[in-house]
DNA sequence: GCCTCCCGCCATGGT
DNA sequence: ACCATGGCGGGAGGC
């Protein structure tokens, strides 16, 4: 890519290392894939639609997979499951962990209470990922110590001695059953590294295990799998495991949209051309706070909720200069000031917005997606505004 | 100065 | 041999 180099070379100024982000990438993956109609997905037209390299798709497929969201159908082909699919991953997972990890539990159970419904029986696997890679391997041993600053009760890890054993998937399930087989509330990544390498003290490893679970993270953060806290006590960053708590029913058969929890930042559906934008180029005044829609829907249905609890994707930034624009950035996007409106004159604003903004997508997917988008905010405002007699937006 | 994690080199494995 | 896959860690952005 030298393409990409030189561009930097040229204007640093425009690299934005966070729109760039494995983490925006998953949700803009999702946003192109997580839709009715889709079922067969190819990684070369991702990688296109995308516009990254294929080595990154690699990198979000394979923890996708590892959850069931994708099965890999042939080279290059893969079916997608959809988010439907995680509560049975999920599930193989927490049977996976609870036989792998009996002894470990009864430890467990013996400070405080995990999972009553712990199987105990030989599950009966039918993990394709699992499958796919190694069955068997993965052996799991149960080395018991405490680590009572991250609450988490034991350390767990799994044998890596080959290449496949270290593989991203897996890891990931390792990283997920990590979560489900301990007590353990949050988890900082070091102690999942730790808890994932078991005897090995080496600190290369250590580092390029961090490295790693970061990928996951992010990837799982954008999903909404898994929430990024600090530990209350050691003000750490660690992570907690929402599992399908993190989801709203709605969320799953739908475009993901929002997420409020995680870093906000440049979500631009694609990246072509190597251009760095510069953050400038994103930011907006837009000030969104006050207002709460939720869109749901996909290219065929689209269907906008009235929720006073969920904010659209177009977020405020925490701080004013970290504003990006939402995941539907436009190629064109100018910055619209609607900073120092009034509350009286925001939903006005919302509602010229269709209107008065029209980007030209760089792809046609999602061009097509946006007119479908501005066709059914135009809907919802006139509902909206029949709920306001009722309600008045906030 | 530490945390975070992008990026792409290159080893491995499949055909 | 060629190509797809993906482990890995250097090093730089971000805070």
């Amino acid at each position: 890519m030298a393409s990409l180099h030189d561009c930097e070379a040229k204007n640093p100024s425009l690299y934005s290392r966070k729109e760039k982000s494995l983490g925006v990438l998953c949700s803009n993956f999702l946003r192109l894939y997580n839709r009715e109609g889709v079922e067969s997905i190819g990684l070369d037209n991702a990688a296109n639609q995308l516009g990254v390299e294929r080595r990154r798709i690699y990198d979000i497929v394979n923890i996708l997979e590892s959850v069931g969201v994708m099965t890999r159908r042939a080279k290059n082909q893969y079916t997608w499951k959809g988010f439907n699919a995680i509560p049975h991953a999920l599930e193989e997972l927490r049977k996976q962990a609870s036989n792998e990890n009996y002894k470990v539990s009864q430890i467990c159970r013996s400070v405080t209470v995990v999972d009553e419904n712990d199987s105990r029986g030989p599950s009966n696997l039918n993990n394709s990922y699992t499958d796919r890679y190694t069955k068997s391997s993965g052996s799991f041993k149960s080395d018991i110590s405490y680590n009572t600053s991250y609450s988490v009760c034991s350390i767990l890890h799994w044998s890596e001695s080959n290449r496949k054993e270290k593989s991203l998937g897996l890891l990931t399930q390792n990283f997920i059953k990590l979560f489900i087989s301990s007590n353990a509330d949050l988890i900082s990544l070091e102690t999942a590294a730790t808890a994932l390498l078991g005897d090995v003290h080496d600190p290369t490893a250590m580092r390029t295990k961090v490295r790693r679970l970061y990928d996951i993270a992010n990837v799982f953060s954008s999903m909404d799998l898994l929430e990024k806290t600090r530990h209350p006590e050691s003000g750490k960053p660690s992570f907690r495991w929402l599992g399908l708590k993190g989801h709203p029913k709605t969320k799953f058969q739908t475009l993901h949209t929002s997420n409020p929890k995680r870093r906000d930042f440049g979500t631009d559906i694609t990246n072509h051309g190597d251009v760095k934008r510069n953050r400038t180029d994103s930011l907006s005044d837009w000030s969104s706070k006050d207002v709460t829609v939720a869109m749901h829907g996909n290219v065929n249905n689209v269907k906008i909720e009235y929720d006073e609890n969920v904010t659209m994707q177009i977020q405020p930034a925490r701080k004013s200069k970290e504003f990006v624009f939402g995941p539907f950035t436009p190629a064109t996007a100018q910055k619209v000031g609607l900073s120092g409106n009034k509350k009286s004159n925001r939903t006005q604003n919302w509602e010229n917005l269709a209107d008065t903004y029209r980007p030209q997508y760089r792809n046609t997917a999602l061009s097509d997606l946006f007119g479908h988008y501005v066709e059914a905010w135009n809907s919802w405002y006139v509902e909206a505004d029949e709920k306001k007699q009722v309600k008045p937006v906030s």
